[in-house]
Formats: structure tokens, C-alpha cells, sequence
DNA sequence: TAGATTGTTAATCGATTAACAATC
DNA sequence: TAGATTGTTAATCGATTAACAATC
């Protein structure tokens, strides 16, 4: 089963987003066709893409929720906390370290790193800031596999292979640069520029 | 030519980054195999892609980079400058009103809204920052295209519509839900949860 | 039972890749 | 000329969609 195709992973965090939003509005059971609708895909896919997994519906009356939920929960391995660091203590990085989406959704960023002196010892929320020396050592010594990188571009490289030395298995770059990493080191950008200059291709 | 799909043209501003990337190492040519090299694609799929748009390469030298530069700028339409309309004033929008990396790239943070009374009158950079009210007649006054959402996701749904209506055509949404919108307004997400998700599938 | 919706198969559609003649 | 690299064609690969038997 790790032959299930990337994209179909991709959506799956799409999906759970979805349950999750109709399980606020106190719903209970749902089908593909109305998750379909809420995000504006087919509900065939859906349904192909869960089918990778297992079968969580029932003929007639949909899936249930807070069924499909766990289940998509555990499929991503999200049913429990994950240690995240953050290397980057600028604008960005502090935004990031005050945004309370990470920890609500199981992703606790419980270190920071920065090179400027003057910004260690300071904290977000009780979170330590510390020099970039640090990372090999605290990474290591903590187990911490997930990583946020916030910082300058012409920085980022050397950062991320720091992380990946000390045992980073998944980065989260906000970057504008493509990394060079072992294939074995999952890589996520976020370049809000790079949105924006995709959409004015079709601003006449 | 309105036919190329819109994955090649959510490309083109990974290949303009990696040439701007290149002009600055004061390279003058590059060749597709070396653009794949840095980017990590394939360099059949570069010629491919740009072969959408004309013939911008020379045999057996590759392309001129400061040229391959321009006509990309010139296709994503950023070879001009854009006003941007930012509504959410909290953690996340006054870290982007205060990202350099907007305007340096042409994208203009011209106008700022936010809710809440406390925030109103502040400014970032000498932006000012009104109330979601003004949204209607200021946005169509101005005749601005592209709006930055970083409202709480209860919100997304009511801010976008409103943006339509006075006039928006391109959204870029940081709000962790599906927006509903006619089909001739372009948006593009970000949700950092979503990327975490992502990865977390494939850490045993 | 009648109606609804699943999971899956097969068909379609589209994107990526390999290969190479053209040519700088 | 010899070497390199383009633009493009054709082949491959993979993803999406339509359709439907199974069944709740």
C-alpha cells in the first residue's frame, strides 16, 4: 500500500478538512457526493481515492463522519502530536510561532531557532528561541523529525541540510528557493508570491 | 493559446524564480538540462512547457537567461506592477503587510482591511487600514484585481463574496477552507496544516 | 420494496518522458 | 567540423471520469 499515488495523499488533508468542518455543524453522516460539492471535485474521485485505503462507506446512506475522520486521521498519522521546529525567528517565523492553527491541529512547534544574538532567549509562548548552533544537538537529542524553515533564501540550503543531518525527515519551507535534499527527506513549499504570479497569467 | 493547461502555467514562476536566481550569479545562459537540474524536474518538461509559448532558445547554446527572463515575466503578465488589497489585519496579515517580498516582486499591499474597531487607522509601511465596510467602494474605486485573505475561516466564505462583487478577480486565501466562487475568479490556498498533513503520511 | 450510494472496473483524458532530426 | 541543445513527435505513463453491479 505505500504505492498509493502522492496526489491522492495531497487531497486527503483536503478531505479531513471537510469532515471535520461538517462535524462542527453537529452533521453525521455524509456521502461523496456532498463532500464533492463542498469542494468542488467529483465525487468519483473521492470515492477512488479512499478506495486506495479501505472501504469506509456504506451503500444508501454515505459515510459517517466522525468514522471516516479517524480513519483519514490515522491513514495520515495525524492521530497524534507532532514535535515541529522552527528555524527562522524574523516577521515570518514569529507569525508562525503565534498562530495557533499548528498546535490545535496536533503540531506543536516546541523550538526555535535564530542567528541573530539578539533575538535568543526570547520566546513565543513559552517557546525558546536559540542560536542556529543549536539545532544539531537539540534536534538530535529530541527525536524532532518535522521542521519549518523561515528563513532568508540564501539561507535556506545551508539550514536545511543542518536539519536533515540531525535527523529532519519532513520540511516545511517558506523559502522561495528549491531545496537540494536526500529523496528520503519529504519537502513542502509555501511561496505566496509564486500563487499571486500564477494568477495574473489569466488577469488579461 | 488560451488551451495551455494550467499546470504548465503553475510552473513558469518556479522556472522565472530559478532564472532570477541565475541573472543574479551573473550566469548569461542556461540550458533546459541545467534549469531541471536546479528545480529537480526533468528537462524534457521544461522544453515542453515553454514550447506552449514560442521558440525561446537557441540549438546547441540553450537559452539566453536574462531574455528567457523577460518573455516569462511578460506571459504571467508581471511585467507590470499590481495593486493588492489585504483584509485581516491580525498575527498572520501584518506579517504579509510586512513582507518585503511582495513588492519587490510588483505586488503592491496598496490597501488593508480589517473588523475590528482597535485596528482601524493603524498602518504598515504607510498603508492604511480601514473597515471591512469601505471593501465595496474602495476596491472598485481603485480598480484593484487580487486580494490577500488572512481572516479566520468563519469569515473566508462572506469576505470573498464581497471581494467579488466589488470587482476582485484573483484570490489568494489563507483561510483553511474550500471557498465557493464562480468559476471566472481565480484562487489559490495556503494552509500550512494542510502541507504538514501531507508529509506526516510518510513518517513511518 | 424502492431509492440511494458505495466500491470498482473500464474508458477516457491528459501529462510526462524518451528520442531524434534540425541546427546553432 | 564536432559537440551541444533545442523544439517536437510519438510512446508511455498515470490520473480522472463514467458507468454500474452490489447492497444498504
Amino acid at each position: 500500500m505505500g504505492e498509493v499515488p502522492d496526489i491522492v495523499i495531497g487531497r486527503l488533508p483536503i478531505y479531513l478538512r471537510a469532515l471535520k468542518h461538517l462535524m462542527a455543524a453537529d452533521k453525521e453522516f455524509t456521502s461523496s457526493q456532498e463532500l464533492g460539492r463542498i469542494l468542488g471535485i467529483g465525487s468519483a474521485q473521492i470515492r477512488k481515492d479512499l478506495s486506495h485505503f479501505g472501504e469506509f462507506g456504506k451503500q444508501g446512506t454515505g459515510y459517517e463522519i466522525s468514522y471516516l475522520s479517524d480513519q483519514i486521521s490515522k491513514i495520515l498519522n495525524v492521530d497524534r502530536d507532532w514535535s515541529v521546529a522552527l528555524v527562522g525567528f524574523g516577521d515570518l517565523g514569529q507569525a508562525l510561532a503565534h498562530y495557533a492553527g499548528f498546535a490545535s491541529k496536533g503540531f506543536h512547534i516546541d523550538i526555535i531557532f535564530d542567528n541573530d544574538p539578539a533575538k535568543l532567549g526570547e520566546s513565543a509562548k513559552g517557546t525558546p528561541v536559540l542560536d542556529v548552533s543549536q539545532i544539531g544537538p537539540i534536534i538530535a537529542e529530541r527525536k524532532i523529525r518535522i521542521a519549518i524553515i523561515a528563513v532568508p533564501a540564501s539561507a535556506a540550503q545551508a539550514v536545511a541540510e543542518q536539519l536533515v543531518d540531525s535527523g529532519i525527515r519532513a520540511i516545511l519551507s517558506y523559502a522561495p528557493i528549491t531545496l537540494k535534499l536526500p529523496e528520503y527527506v519529504r519537502v513542502q513549499y509555501i511561496d505566496p508570491v509564486t500563487h499571486l504570479q500564477r494568477m495574473t497569467y489569466y488577469l488579461a
